[in-house]
DNA sequence: CGGGAAGAATTGGTCTTACCATAATGAAGT
DNA sequence: ACTTCATTATGGTAAGACCAATTCTTCCCG
């Protein structure tokens, strides 16, 4: 007898297989992460919260958040809440920071590769960024200036509002990639425990920078936009190779 | 008054560590699976006789087989219960692959990132190049016109040549990256079992873009390198976006 | 006025219980 | 001997409660 009948057509009808709840909460989650609604760093609603705007139980949620955090995707600590990693830390950061480590020139590659990149975000964000975004930036722009006034520029906000230009580009991908650069960019710099821009006068030449660029993103003007970074990075290249030699 | 003595004296000498219920009880399954107690294609105990036998609640067992089906070990099905899989097919998505997987707009993203950064590579490129870079580069363009006589340009010789014009750069982290994006964006095309440029009329083109390319990095014309490269990848971009849309 | 410390609110981790849906099992009827 | 259908076992989901760690707030002290 053909003892595999109900095998060989058993493929022709039932591909099909029951999604449960828990994957089709993952799926929104991965989507509204992908689609940049969530970047990195940020701290995604509260278990609690998402079973009820989702309408399901939170052991579901739960399970759908474990799933994720299986894939690398996110990281839950206990009380803090769950928070969207890098999704191209695994791919990139992590076999690059053992070059990293204390090695000047590579610190000085990965700044220019993240010069024309950033160049080439000024630019897309000055094509497709909102109403929204604009007024993140500025309000970035605006704690810059408090912090000159006190005297130092920190560098988290340096970081966001590089971060949030990335952002309107609307590449969740390049929002990964850039927020990994940055990443490797300040861990060296934590390891040879230096600064590179004490001087008053470079804090103010990095904000007026700054300022220009938010001015072109605002126009909508792309390619003014693409100048004022590009001339922003450079000057920063620059720092960066004096630091290098310095030490 | 000491109020959690019935529980504090039973692991009173074991490392704190904040390790989840769920994740021993999955140490515990993959462990027996490890040591063959439950062979490929057996069934689990249920879920209840499992939090029974372990002292756990049901919910961390559940969670504990979550997280084993996730890593491939296992799968459950409603009412039938938990089947051991095979060990040995498992691999390792990062957590980009997992997004790009299902998402063709990743995928595109990835590209359009892929595009300007292989821009700026032509030019600097075409600045920097050494003779010698310039015959492996040489090399592997004849390399395609004979794939393309045959009628077929292999992917891994498109690939090599662009990480050749990468290496150009003289940018040790940056090809490591351009290598990575490359890499994910090939991932993807497997798995969505489809090949873009398929025609003979595409196979020309791109060959007919690359020794646009090629003749301006030998030329030192960084300008003219970046506009061909910068045209190629609108081209591919442009592909892969009719593609997208099309399955 | 600033800064640290204590307390309150928030949030993840676990347990318990209950009920539903589906697959596996077995008994009854033809 | 086969089919049919009820029973049972098992996974899937929901709800509520409590604990533990974190985060935020507030208040008090210097």
């Amino acid at each position: 007898m053909s003892q595999k009948n109900h095998e060989s057509h058993s493929h022709l009808f039932l591909p099909i297989r029951p999604e449960r709840v828990s994957e089709k909460v993952a799926g929104q989650l991965k989507k509204v992460i992908s689609d940049g609604v969530f970047r990195v760093g940020d701290r995604l609603p509260s278990e609690r919260e998402l079973a009820e705007r989702m309408g399901v139980s939170r052991p579901s949620v739960r399970e759908a958040l474990q799933q994720l955090e299986m894939q690398g995707i996110l990281e839950t600590v206990r009380g803090g809440g769950s928070i969207v990693k890098n999704l191209t830390e695994q791919q990139i950061r992590s076999p690059m920071e053992v070059f990293l480590g204390d090695d000047p020139q590579m610190v000085l590659e990965v700044t220019e590769v993240r010069a024309f990149m950033e160049t080439w975000a000024a630019k897309q964000a000055a094509l497709h960024r909102t109403e929204d975004e604009l007024k993140r930036i500025q309000a970035l722009l605006e704690e810059m200036e408090r912090d000159l006034e006190k005297g130092r520029i920190r560098y988290e906000i340096d970081f966001k509002f590089h971060s949030e230009i990335a952002a309107a580009t609307h590449n969740t991908f390049f929002v990964h990639l850039i927020d990994n650069l940055h990443q490797l960019v300040s861990y060296s710099i934590k390891v040879h425990r230096e600064q590179v821009f004490t001087a008053r006068q470079d804090q103010e030449t990095i904000f007026r920078h700054h300022l220009r660029v938010f001015k072109a993103i605002k126009d909508r003007n792309s390619a003014e936009a693409e100048a004022a970074m590009g001339d922003h990075l450079r000057f920063v290249v620059e720092e960066f190779k004096r630091w290098a030699q310095a030490r």
